[in-house]
DNA sequence: GTTTGCTTCGAAAACGTTTTCGAAGCTATA
DNA sequence: TATAGCTTCGAAAACGTTTTCGAAGCAAAC
């Protein structure tokens, strides 16, 4: 005898009696249920999860998927650890689980979340390393599952959040005009993530800003590793003319390009300037530090979460008129990479 | 109609040939599992895990519990998701899934651990981040929960594997003072996680190997941040004598040790020797670089699955042989940060 | 005394799957 | 032909929970 049984037994009490006092339902005797939680919280009794997802079709859990394949574009820190906290403090609010879906390094992603919520494991996901045409968007709407993306994909309408991609680039392209530099080049992710095509869009928007004409060879697709910043670093020196700056749209690469310079004799700050997206371990430690931007990632995942239970039937009158979609903002972080471009064409120190 | 009665009634044959065409029983034909498999790829049908989990008592999927308040010892870089990808690749073999399960940083470990298992949402799990009493390990053996411990807990007996923190704390001794080091600090985590024990341990018996006796202000409990690092840093400066080197027991703390050094005029490497236990973005990026130790991530992760399987009742005739409890060797990575002491007690460029 | 309404409880069904076990159909053997 | 054995199938039970709905008990109102 296990279960919910085994405590109905003990009280001398019906099995409906003890579920409904558990859950708090209206039409049972306080004292009752009094007993109920008591003798629950001494034997220890916790409801059996497949029990009650079977007959409630709702398994009270929300799966965040993440993909360990590819190093995730901000992912030199504990991000997704922090923006997790967030998100878990507001489920909390409403006893909702939240777990991680890694997607393995060589499985298809779309794949992977498709077999998740076939098997019916989360009512509901955030999905994130959104691609410029995710096929996960239409996978979700078509099984009618609650999401949100942290990143948008393409144009499709559905309910995201996003780091402001567009408005640092635009943001760090006029930082650099204002500091004497023309000749910018920018770095961009190797795959087809949507955040690329934004970081683009602003970087682009940004020249025309200072009507500087585009040069789609200073726009290098660079592989989120040391080895690929490396690869950036050479082809940067390689350039005829020779950008004075160059904006990364996240900052793993850094440390490559650092030593990729340092190699062919450049230095940092003085022969090239250089802005990262996003404020890490990694720009704050390297020498000279990079100028990048912050921003809180536990609000993130606040916002995340709360825009999530919005969608999602059983909680949207707890978070009536949050929007749907959202740009979140970053903050600047000056730092030593990006000094003023001196009268000879040097940065000045 | 939903499910695999939509299925058999769409190939006009019973649920039970169904369920068991797919599930590959001896007893239904061959031409039938055939039709069946490829109805069931037609109209995308996957079982429903809580109808499953409930009547075969098991959930097919692992829980990989981390922790996301403290920053764990070792997550500089992608440490979870390099081991997690590993044990995904020996579960992915035997079609078990892997979920990750991480507490947030305010709730109860053990509470958390506690509910997720009685919950039955995992049939096995991988903790981590071992305390040298830790609740959870008589936790799992009383819900006779197979499991293993990415780090072992005190000396009681159970399955784990862990880095090897004692032999590296001990090699790490013999390699300073034999580049002419005596007054040799270490730094430990700030909480009771048994690698701090460990290392310590180590650390101790590197010393009694040349005489050289224990000084225990030399031990130095550090936070696994950037603060705890300067702290550490300022520590250190104010020892008499000052230690000629330190050796970590992590190295997140080690950018901030650089600036506390930097900021009291004294040189790394120069003025103070150091090594740190894992090799990282960190120890790779700062200068000089940290002489430290390396390891394949994805290599421990595969042997921590196969040893939970291991103990696994359905899955032990596979890995029959595997040892329960191992100590995982690193590999020294010699880098510029403890350079041979010269004869006026100064570290030699 | 009868009716009404309110509170509290419990029997039973339902969720979707797997598994047991008996039966049906067929072939081979005596 | 009768029997035995083998293959294939399907009815039904079971897993642990929640929820519906009827009933019992009691007090108040008529």
């Amino acid at each position: 005898m296990k279960g919910i049984r085994a405590l109905a037994r003990h009280l001398n009490i019906s099995v409906s009696t003890v579920s409904k006092a558990l859950n708090g339902r209206f039409d049972t005797n306080a004292e009752t249920r009094k007993r109920v939680l008591e003798a629950a919280a001494e034997l220890g009794y916790v409801a059996n999860q497949a029990g009650r997802a079977l007959r409630q079709g709702a398994t009270r859990t929300v799966g965040f998927m993440i993909e360990s394949n590819q190093a995730s574009p901000t992912d030199s820190d504990n991000f997704f650890m922090a923006v997790y906290d967030g998100v878990q403090t507001v489920f909390r609010r409403h006893h909702l689980d939240l777990i991680v879906l890694p997607c393995a390094s060589d499985e298809d992603p779309a794949d992977y979340l498709g077999r998740m919520v076939a098997r019916g494991l989360v009512d509901a996901v955030i999905i994130s390393a959104t691609r410029r045409k995710d096929p996960r968007i239409a996978l979700l709407e078509k099984a009618r599952i609650p999401f949100i993306a942290l990143g948008r994909s393409g144009d499709v309408s559905h309910p995201w959040i996003e780091l402001d991609f567009e408005g640092v680039a635009r943001q760090s392209v006029h930082r650099l005009v204002e500091r004497g530099h023309r000749n910018i080049a920018v770095s961009l992710p190797a795959t087809d993530l949507n955040l690329g095509y934004l970081f683009l869009k602003g970087y682009k928007r940004g020249l025309k800003d200072h009507a500087i004409p585009f040069e789609p060879a200073y726009a290098i697709h660079t592989e989120s590793s040391e080895d690929g910043g490396y690869q950036l670093g050479t082809t940067l020196i390689g350039l005829s003319p020779r950008p004075s700056a160059v904006i990364l749209s996240y900052e793993l690469p850094a440390p490559g390009l650092y030593r990729a310079l340092h190699d062919g004799g450049l230095v940092i700050g003085k022969d090239l300037g250089v802005i990262a997206f996003r404020e890490s371990p990694i720009t704050r430690h390297l020498v000279p530090r990079i100028t990048s931007y912050r921003t809180s990632l536990k609000d993130l995942g606040v916002a995340l979460g709360e825009t999530l239970l919005s969608t999602m039937p059983d909680f949207r009158e707890a978070y009536p008129d949050s929007e749907h979609q959202r740009i979140w903002p970053m903050e600047l972080v000056a730092a030593d990479s990006d000094p003023y471009l001196d009268k000879r064409g040097r940065n000045r120190k």
